[in-house]
DNA sequence: CTCCCATACATGACCTCATCATATAGATAG
DNA sequence: CTATCTATATGATGAGGTCATGTATGGGAG
């Protein structure tokens, strides 16, 4: 907000909700950074690009470091390494949390547009 | 991220939205920047606790830099000097602009997260 | 009278979250 | 051979926010 020309309120500096996106595409099943990556894009935040490499790969090692994933080497399937990740019942637990919160934050959100709304129809 | 115990799906990290909460306040009449603190408490986001004055203070600056708000200062009334702040119509612009992004963001939220139920409960 | 506290504005240091830029390397198509 | 897709990873930077601290006015308690 410091020095830019285009003003926060486009939208564009809300956040992805990286931590919480992944868990949920976890849940469904295990995964690497890279696809997991393709399906984070087709979630419904982050408007059809999803969040970026660095923050998906730092978030999954440091939800392995929390014990909310664990992690395995593929070098069988061809290409790259791969390294797998899988939720653990800790992760569900932090996702259930997330659900929680996110769901606070968003009623929130709603009471605070409501108030918006009523202060510019009321000119 | 890095050093905390506690994680972020207590959702303590979650934005508190500043800059349109400001401008919502601003809409409904000119007040002063610690005035402003108080009635920001008050509203939904933030827990009852607000954004730190900190923030405030920085933001109202930006503001008025790009001409969202005018400040006048009130040496008038007693106790210290205070800088009383008035919404102008590049600011209602710019709060409807606001609203726009938070809906949608508020929006994709809201499908976030009956993703994330529909997978923890599939368990 | 002095000290504390509420009012009022402001800035430096720091944290979190996210993105941008860049580096590495295996595999495959032209 | 090289361009591109796959795949992981890290350094630099930016945006937004909080914590700590510093200034100053003015009223009330002791």
């Amino acid at each position: 907000m410091l020095n830019s020309q285009t003003c926060p309120c486009d939208g564009n500096t809300l956040d992805r909700h990286v931590q919480p996106s992944i868990l949920i595409a976890l849940a469904k099943g295990p995964l690497h950074g890279y696809r997991l990556a393709g399906q984070l894009a087709e979630l419904p935040l982050g408007d059809g690009r999803g969040p970026d490499m660095a923050g998906i790969y730092r978030t999954l090692q440091w939800m392995e470091q929390q014990g909310f994933v664990t992690a395995t080497w593929d070098t069988e399937t061809h290409g790259p390494a791969k390294k797998t990740y899988q939720i653990t019942e800790a992760g569900r637990q932090c996702l259930s949390r997330w659900v929680k919160s996110l769901d606070h934050y968003r009623r929130g959100l709603g009471r605070l547009l409501r108030e918006a709304r009523k202060t510019l129809e009321a000119d």
